[in-house]
RNA sequence: GGUCUCGUGGCCGAGUGGCUAGGCUGGGGUCUGCAAAACCUCCUACAGCGGUUCGAAUCCGCUCGAGACCUCCA
């Protein structure tokens, strides 16, 4: 297979030929969860978007080493909660030790993506098992002069680290701007500058989580477990670092910084964002309060949900549109990707028991249907074409049902190979009524027998009886359909 | 206030300087004892105003509207 997948890098804001520093393999980094709360839909869409990059590369014979970190330390609270851990803030609240509630919410996020059938990446590195990590790193930007010691804390020298390199690199910003805006932070006085940012925090005496060091017992700045951690796993160059849009400034700008200059190179050949998803036309956040979580989509308990959506149709509903776009979640809209992602795995069910029907000179060809699922691949991972491009061979799978389109055992296999591979494989979709009933041999005998009665009681024009059997088995939730070469079913 | 993104048919959502996106919904049809499904078909849009062009929804400018980031959040 040759490749030609090119991705939209944020560095250049162009989509680039996508070339591995050293192939076969690939390194890859995304900015996981902040575990201080149930995983929301909004957990779903980096997870979802970078677990297709991951598949997809894995698909072109990549070996890919996909870092996606726990972050459980660091992150600050800037409101109303005077600098207190986040984490530490949450344990306070519910009396927990720091590491249970880090525990509690890790455990539930990787049952939330599990259902979601994201794999699991192939390093899961917490920031609190690498502080050490994180303050070597820290002693090396120190020395290269780029960051200064202040009442305990260090800061990173933006002003100076400017004056050789460029601060806004990523993210388009522009130093001179940044000092022109104001902001009335915790530490503030503590810095040269107000867009410093700290690469080492003394902690306060009510602050839990704390690491003794040079400096200060203290804890690590926002910005460097990422660095520190993908440098550890990956080197201090890699290929993709991927993210939410919302981390793109001053998250990966800083990091950059940080890497730059702590190993005197760019950390990554390309930079990867996904877009919000959005509410009513607004975006989804914890602090807003209209984060729904993954448990309430599932079960269908909150009040702006009119049903319960299975994991799937989340998943097919976030890749129906491209990663780089927002998308607006509505009720009607997810009933809509539901019922799309229905039609799919029926689809699904048909090709698993089609037989070929024609010789070779009358058959669909398969080949160009192939050709536009890889060019929509291999186009920044566009997955809403390559949807569209599926549902094309939907209508192709029913009608070789229907006996409307022929094709012969060659395309066939061409067809279930392609299914396989772009609906299994790279779109990570899976039929989820099949796994639900673990009788099903049984009950797949027991329909086959009433199906059978209601044949006879349809030859003997004994209607009442036939539409009485199907509708028992509608009520029970299994669908017939009649069809010249019998009848059909599904749950 | 600064930086940036976006504005597509009933809804969601792709794409593009001239050629059908797709899904969902609604109308019509085929099939069927009826139904469901499936298939065929119709509803054919690109915020507004200018400009460039043989031709723009697609490029440029302005206006209006929405959103993101600048501060924890994916």
């Amino acid at each position: 297979m040759e490749n030609k997948l090119h991705i939209y890098n944020t560095l250049s804001k162009k989509k680039e030929l996508f070339e591995a520093l050293s192939p076969p393999h690939v390194g890859m980094y995304v900015c996981g969860p902040t575990v201080y709360g149930d995983p929301h839909l909004g957990h779903a869409r980096p997870a979802i978007t970078f677990d297709l990059v991951f598949r997809y590369l894995q698909h072109l014979d990549y070996k890919v080493r996909y870092v996606r970190n726990i972050t459980d330390v660091g992150h600050l609270e800037n409101d109303a909660d005077e600098g207190e851990d986040k984490i530490a803030k949450k344990a306070r609240l519910e009396e927990l030790e720091p590491m249970e509630v880090v525990q509690y919410y890790t455990n539930s996020y990787h049952a939330a993506m599990s259902r979601l059938n994201v794999l699991n990446p192939s390093i899961e590195p917490n920031a609190s098992g690498h502080i050490i990590e994180q303050m070597s790193m820290i002693k090396k930007i120190l020395n290269s002069g780029y960051a200064y010691e202040s009442a305990g804390s260090v800061y990173f020298d933006v002003e100076k680290y400017n004056e050789n390199h460029h601060y806004g690199i990523l993210s388009g910003r522009k130093v001179e701007e940044l000092k022109a805006s104001t902001r009335e932070l915790d530490g503030q006085v503590e810095k040269k500058n107000s867009f410093d940012f700290a690469l080492w925090k003394k902690a306060a005496p009510e602050h839990i989580m704390r690491w003794p060091s040079e400096w200060s017992d203290g804890f690590p700045g926002w910005h460097m477990e990422c660095s520190a951690m993908g440098t550890r796993y990956l080197g201090e160059q890699f290929d993709i670092h991927g993210g939410g849009m919302d981390l793109l400034f001053p998250h990966h700008e800083s990091e950059i910084a940080q890497s730059v200059a702590a190993n005197g190179k760019m950390p990554v050949r390309y930079w990867m964002h996904n877009n919000m998803i959005t509410l009513n036309g607004q975006k989804m956040g914890k602090s807003l309060g209209n984060a729904v979580s993954l448990e309430e989509f599932f079960t269908g308990q909150h009040p702006m949900l009119t049903q319960a959506y299975s994991p799937m149709s989340i998943r097919f509903f976030i890749m129906q549109a491209h990663y780089r776009s927002t998308l607006d979640f509505s009720n009607e809209a997810l009933q809509a990707a539901e019922k799309g992602f229905k039609r799919m795995m029926s689809a699904m069910q048909i090709l698993d028991k089609l037989r070929a029907n024609a010789k070779a000179d009358e058959s669909v060809n398969i080949g160009e249907l192939k050709n536009k699922c890889y060019a929509a691949m291999n186009d920044d991972f566009n997955s809403p074409i390559l949807i569209a491009q599926l549902f094309d061979g939907v209508k192709i799978i029913n009608s070789i049902h229907d006996g409307k389109m022929k094709i012969d055992e060659e395309n066939l296999a061409s067809l279930k190979d392609l299914f396989m591979t772009f609906v299994v494989d790279i779109l990570g979709l899976k039929d989820e009524e099949e796994a639900a009933g673990n009788d099903e041999e049984l009950s797949s005998k027991l329909i086959d027998t009433l199906i059978s009665l209601r044949k006879q009681a349809k030859a003997n024009k004994d209607f009442a009886t036939a539409d009485k059997i199907r509708d028992d088995l509608t009520a029970m939730g299994i669908t017939l359909k009649d069809t010249k070469k019998g009848t059909d079913w599904s749950f």
